[in-house]
DNA sequence: TTCTTTTGTAACAATGTTGTAACCTGTTCC
DNA sequence: GGAACAGGTTACAACATTGTTACAAAAGAA
């Protein structure tokens, strides 16, 4: 193989592992799991105030995870121009094929908490 | 219910919530969910200098990460008196029990990942 | 007119986390 | 005696993240 080939791959390989360590970072963000675990278990759109009160957290740190859930395309936003103002964010096709794993590590964790009272 | 009742519960979801997000933040915490994952890909004791090396991380963080691990019970360490020192890691039957879910989860990014490319 | 509501954003201080560099142990090799 | 090795620890400076506070917009209610 050429130095140029390996190069090539050895940079594909980066990259990619690049993309896997990104999605990590993402998902290792405080509050995102459980982001992503509530909007789970109620698929029904879900409003920023009903995220906010279930994940208890700030505003600004629930703002900033659907933000970035947004850009990575895990959530869509949805604005309503009522008075006052309507947001709805839902689960795109891609984080709801995550469910599976996220419910089960979430029942690992439940499981875990359990036992540990 | 009396008022005593009510509260004797509430304070055990109370806790049994920070229980869950103890572990929640454990397990968000950098490179956790990685140490995890390649020792459930090599189910065989793995040393410090192995880890790592894969999981391409500072010594520091990876002690930390690997110290916090064995607090919670999901790793066992085991220092043989050889020289230079070896220690050995190992999953315990807790952590290996959550193999699935980090499996699939980790298809689930390596997959999305893949797309991006 | 001013208050209220939802859904944010901006700035900033406080707090938390990271990597780096230095150091340590204990034994064997040179 | 000194270097080398694995597997760390410590201190600290740099960096990242958080919550708080203040603010905004738009329109209907009081």
């Amino acid at each position: 193989m050429s130095q140029a080939q390996s190069q090539r791959i050895e940079s594909m390989c980066e990259s990619a592992r690049s993309h896997v360590d990104d999605l990590l970072v993402l998902l290792s963000k405080s509050k995102m799991l459980n982001i992503l675990y509530i909007m789970n278990c109620d698929p029904a759109p879900m409003r920023f105030s009903e995220i906010k009160k279930r994940v208890d957290s700030s505003s600004t740190t629930v703002a900033r995870r659907l933000g970035e859930l947004e850009a990575n395309e895990l959530v869509t936003r949805t604005a309503y121009a009522t008075v006052p103002a309507t947001v709805e964010y839902t689960l795109t096709k891609d984080a709801i094929s995550l469910q599976p794993s996220l419910e089960s590590m979430f029942e690992w964790v439940l499981n875990r908490a359990d036992n540990s009272l």
